[in-house]
DNA sequence: ACTCTAAACGGAGAAGCATCCGCTTCGACT
DNA sequence: AGTCGAAGCGGATGCTTCTCCGTTTAGAGT
């Protein structure tokens, strides 16, 4: 019933609306306090050794406090990958080319998709982690529907003539924290090889452009 | 470090050499009950209400019985998923075309994911419940193993200038049960609608042939 | 029929997730 | 400073997964 709209949200483009009742101090406390342990157990042991009822003893708290904050395990664990997403997104929103606003669009989805398998490598265990404990979660998460919104928006001047949201969820399909892992740990691909595979794919989707589609919207041909 | 590639296993295609020793008589009793009794549990009560204690119980077995059986609880959906997948197998490798062996590559790969969507649709939840309890077995199990090589075999075919295990990898993800039950659960598409998708997508790749490339190894250009 | 051993069985127990509910505390408003 | 209600706290509780290990049994070889 409940979703994880508020972690990793698109809030950066939310206007100050309803406040959904700003944090009491002490729950602000125990929050970062939880954060930063869970941090440092991630950190130190990896994200397997990370429970509630661990998190909550290390921490000095009872377990209810945990579950009240984060609500569940894979609630804890957007609230982890929380500020990295914001940087993340401030950065293809609102950064310098080709990442942010002013390259064309193929060149800004290709950075997108170079930054985000970057993000993975440092962090796929925790989005994996994530995944699993709310399988459908990933989707309804405030971090997609931004990035969908904005592959989706990039696409539609790229390729007008394909749906542009089933391209998004495709696109973002291939940047799952299961398939990422799965061919650094059983494939031994680099990132590099990773992103030369989606530029190859990119690369099809722009050569196979319609003759009578605009590829951009305002470019000339020639 | 175990896997599951008995299970779900491409075994359809392997010699009958060391078959790791016949399960005893009793086991093999025990395995099927166990399964009739799961398979009717999922049917009434939906994968949620499949627990390995509450099996055992049901099926007059310990707990222990189960999970010598099954290893644990993927390795049961992924038992689960068996018989269907095994049949599968047979279609694409054996049958008639589109989806067997005679059609051009593009159609039996089109085949091939019209026929996954068809059973994704009648399988989803137990196909997520089996990724999300082993989340790096999916792309381990025999059955992943027999669909990646299957598509890459005809992506070669049909592209030769790409990457075929990458694409189909990158094929096999928009294949995942989450994806699909977000596709269908949330946005509300057909399957007809994601096979349209995904027909697009393909048309794409086909399209997008190098002009110097061989588009099929053995048909003239006019 | 008897023996013997690898395989299978069963259930107690450890550990984790999540909930519930009585008690405590913050902080807004007098 | 004092009141008061909503929000937060905590840990007992219940349920589930999975392991461990002592006991039992199938079935091959004699």
């Amino acid at each position: 019933m409940e979703t994880y709209n508020d972690q990793l949200s698109g809030r950066v483009m939310l206007p100050v609306l309803g406040q959904p009742a700003a944090e009491r101090s002490d729950a602000a406390r125990n929050r970062q306090a939880l954060l930063a342990v869970a941090q440092t157990i991630v950190a130190s042991s990896g994200v397997a050794a990370l429970s509630m009822d661990g998190l909550a003893a290390q921490a000095g708290v009872g377990v209810g406090t945990v579950y009240r904050r984060f609500k569940d395990r894979a609630g804890l664990a957007y609230a982890l990958l929380d500020h990295g997403e914001r940087r993340f997104q401030e950065e293809f929103l609102f950064g310098s080319p080709p990442l942010g606003p002013g390259a064309p669009p193929i060149a800004r989805i290709r950075a997108f998709l170079h930054a985000y398998i970057d993000r993975l490598d440092t962090q796929a265990e925790l989005h994996l982690f994530a995944e699993c404990h709310a399988p459908t979660a990933r989707f309804r998460s405030g971090a997609y529907q931004t990035h969908r919104a904005h592959l989706a928006l990039l696409l539609t001047q790229a390729r007008p003539d394909i749906s542009a949201n089933y391209l998004a969820d495709a696109l973002l399909a291939l940047l799952g924290a299961g398939l990422f892992l799965h061919q650094r740990r059983e494939l031994h691909l680099t990132t590099n090889q990773m992103k030369a595979g989606l530029d190859q794919l990119l690369n099809c989707l722009d050569a196979a452009t319609e003759p009578n589609a605009t590829r951009t919207l305002d470019a000339e041909r020639h």
